[in-house]
DNA sequence: CTTAGCAGTCGAAATAAAAGAGTGCTAAAA
DNA sequence: TTTTAGCACTCTTTTATTTCGACTGCTAAG
């Protein structure tokens, strides 16, 4: 247990080195507190003691821990103040009905590393929870026509598909009536299960002697909805970070986000609620000095994507944490 | 005019410094020549006087000046000799014919970027020079539907509109339909002309009286088509360039990335044929030290679209100016 | 329990010295 | 005339040395 002090020591030991981005030595904080630095130094001893903060060499100035911060968070943060001047500016966002989804999760992670400084990430299938609502086909040419999908979301995707030829699109069309027949109303994610248990039963089957490879290119269709995407904004706002002065930091962690691997960095997150993960908590080694927060969103506990804040581990946590949950709570609004 | 051993030293050092990077001294020329050092450092002398290669100070070794390496572009360069293995991955990505153009666009500028190691960007508008082929309306609920705009050349866009309250559903896609006879097979560039014209004319005079909105709405989603869209391939590549060990020249490069400055990349750049522009030719000064070569793509003349390779000055001009070319003539194709 | 005082530690910055790579020029050789 | 060996000179890079300053930990007194 911490006394009240030593959680004032912490406390300014954090704000302090945020903002700095320099250890933090005895007499800063004798300043601010109206002891003498002797008196801070035996205070540290004890934090120190308890993992809660470090030194970089024997005679500098503290730096917070992984658990230090933890601290912080958990039990230091008081989420009552704030910078509601942020959220007007989110509720003004969402306050605009004539704008997709999509294009909606994007503004809103542009606008969270605007005000964060750091990067920003959604993370998510675009159609999760969506049903079809209609399937349709448009003829280009001859032989390729356009295979249209749109979900009862407004989400739309489309295919490019070549027609064998000699077919006959009367007969192409009685075949995407049946499978308007079959899928509507249809949740994405049981489009395949379906189209498969419908194999067996006479209006597939006669497709599918017709054609058989149309139920492939309807599945790979399909498969572009339940893909995961990501977005991601404010790269470059790492850049700026003092942290990531050194060259070779800035290539693991840029490298990493041009991969594809970005989905790692949701792999162990609790499934409702925020998660912090600092330093060498993360799994991915290029994130051992950063701090990743994640929020899933999505409505009546169905979670649908999660948004993400990457940044050092010496992060904004009092600005950033009540920003990103008043965000997913925002974004979740979107799929009721 | 200059000599042919001239030229000869002007290519070892342009080759030798794409390679390595430091400047090159005449000793590793000699060994390369078989002359003494001293009849290198004559020749030198001259190429310098000439402006075609510069020291960095008075005592190291010599580096290729902008104008050296045009010279080497236009004058040393043999195309012929090359990289058919290269050319081969291209042609194999360009025999897939079951995909769509946007996406083998995508897939294209990855695969150059692999292949090169620098940055690839394709600039262009998705939907250029295509007609209108159809527009569909897809109701999802009583006051929400979806507007379909599909191209010829199988381009889709989607538009979320609010349909006004007490709208007859039936009236609204008779409105559909005018739409469809007005605009079908007009370019997607005169489609605002076009209905700004056929206000004055009876249909839509009604649908006007009807509803003043909608043409807006119309208007609105055709915009996302003319729209310049652009795709961004490779950029940590440059992070793996010596030039770029400096954290400030990084900071400048990719934040220039990440704004939407990337159209002032083709803006003083031929209609026709491959522009390269190295260093200061440069107008963005986060481009000072940089080579950016780009090449429209298109049919009959037609400029559909630009892709661009960014790198260091010190590029593989041997290896990209070929792969460049043969990757914008097969672009090309896809608009045929 | 707090504080002043002081020795000791370590990094960062400043200074100095040495090493190395390369040039320009000259005069002799080809 | 062209090429080459030789040498003095320049400038960067590397390494070593020193100085400076910001801290800490500990002790003893308040």
């Amino acid at each position: 247990m911490l006394t009240k002090r030593q959680e004032l020591v912490l406390k300014l030991i954090v704000d302090v080195f945020v903002k700095s981005a320099e250890p933090v030595g005895s007499k800063t904080l004798a300043n601010l507190l109206k002891v003498s630095s002797a008196t801070i130094r035996n205070e540290m001893v004890g934090l120190e003691e308890l993992g809660l903060i470090e030194k970089t060499h024997t005679s500098s100035g503290r730096v917070p821990s992984d658990a230090g911060y933890h601290y912080y968070i958990e039990k230091l943060l008081n989420t009552t103040n704030n910078s509601s001047d942020s959220f007007m500016v989110i509720d003004e966002l969402f306050s605009n009905k004539d704008i997709k989804r999509d294009e909606a999760i994007k503004q809103a992670m542009n606008l969270l590393s605007q005000l964060t400084n750091y990067t920003t990430i959604a993370l998510g299938t675009s159609a999760y929870g969506s049903k079809v609502k209609k399937i349709e086909l448009v003829p280009l040419y001859e032989n390729i026509s356009i295979l249209l999908l749109i979900t009862n979301l407004g989400h739309v995707e489309s295919k490019q598909i070549v027609i064998p030829p000699n077919t006959d699109i009367e007969e192409m069309k009685r075949v995407i009536e049946i499978f308007n027949e079959i899928l509507f109303d249809c949740p994405i994610a049981q489009v395949s299960e379906k189209l498969h248990y419908e194999i067996n039963e006479n209006r597939i089957k006669e497709i599918m002697i017709y054609n058989s490879t149309i139920i492939e290119t309807f599945l790979e269709a399909f498969t572009k909805f339940t893909q995961s995407k990501y977005y991601l904004s404010g790269q470059s706002n790492m850049l700026y970070q003092p942290e990531f002065n050194d060259i070779s930091r800035v290539r693991e962690l840029l490298s990493f986000f041009e991969k594809n691997d970005i989905f790692r960095l949701v792999e162990d997150t609790t499934k409702t609620g925020i998660t912090v993960k600092i330093g060498k908590e993360n799994s991915i080694s290029a994130m051992r000095d950063c701090t990743v927060i994640t929020v899933p969103y999505g409505f009546d506990g169905n979670e649908r994507g999660t948004i993400a804040v990457v940044g050092p581990t010496r992060m904004e946590y009092q600005k950033v944490i009540p920003l990103i949950k008043y965000l997913a709570k925002h974004m979740s609004k979107l799929y009721k």
